[in-house]
DNA sequence: TATAAGCTGGACAAAGATGTCCGATTGAGT
DNA sequence: ACTCAATCGGACATCTTTGTCCAGCTTATA
């Protein structure tokens, strides 16, 4: 239901937000997050471009949040790199509908709606901070090295 | 967030649905739904595989639904083309976390979940129903000819 | 100032989704 | 039997998404 890139900008963020006040080289991203390092590197250019994300160039550079965790909603990370389109109008192309949908669109649209809400209304922080019973999830590591990605 | 194909196999099987005991040939169907014929012609093949459809060949003959609107949910006709993966394991593709999702892939596994959920529990025969304020909705006819599709 | 680390952006390849074409097959009607 | 209307299904064209490669630019550090 969401496209691949929507998958990898939000592992990319998550990854960010660990510490998000220090900027994070791309290919580190890619390894913790284990995507194709040269395709992650156009969704970091795609979320720069949005200002969710901003670029720090040169040596020791990298990306890093714009912004807390906190403040940051999974629907603008999606937003900036595929966008959630609503249906706002007939698809069938029949001028004069304006925002009247009929019934079989306007059940498209309440369901396009709710997953955005769903996303509008959930930060990254939240995520960080949610403590499953199972915390230590999709990390790498089994044994006691390094820390948990929590992704 | 929904493919063109969905889109489209949804407009045909509602169009079906206005007398769905009886074969519409695709051509029908395709002009009353404003889609490509010939693409519409794999999307009923697609829809016939899945069962949503049964197929009457020969002359006279066409699709027609095969049991009533009713008893037909809109997530079959959305599985039958382009199904709905939910998310059952770690896409970053660790062993051993089963069913655990980190926070991210949980949040989005229930986006996913609640969505086929308003698919599952919504038939064709209650969006024909419908009685919205604005009734002849996306049908082509603006004045007093034919039937209004309701689409 | 030289070097290395890192982002930038263009070009391109591969794969999938969408759209088109057409001959083969089926079955009703004459 | 023959014809016509219709599905069946393979081949192919086009577009978008995804993925790869690389030369160039920017900046910290030695």
């Amino acid at each position: 239901m969401f496209s691949h890139t929507v998958e990898y900008a939000l592992r990319a963020v998550a990854a960010l937000a660990e510490d998000w006040e220090r900027p994070h080289a791309v290919q580190k991203i890619a390894e913790r997050t284990k995507m194709p390092n040269d395709y992650l590197a156009k969704v970091m250019q795609a979320l720069c471009r949005a200002g969710v994300v901003k670029a720090i160039r040169g040596r020791h550079g990298g990306y890093q949040l714009a912004q807390s965790p906190e403040k940051l909603s999974l629907l603008e990370v999606i937003n900036a790199v595929d966008p959630i389109k609503r249906i706002d109008r007939c698809p069938l192309g029949l001028a004069g509908h304006g925002s009247n949908l009929c019934p079989l669109h306007r059940r498209l649209d309440d369901a396009i709606r709710e997953t955005e809400n769903a996303f509008r209304f959930t930060t990254l922080g939240e995520l960080l901070q949610s403590t499953g019973p199972v915390r230590p999830l999709c990390p790498i590591e089994p044994a006691g090295s390094l820390i948990n990605v929590a992704l």
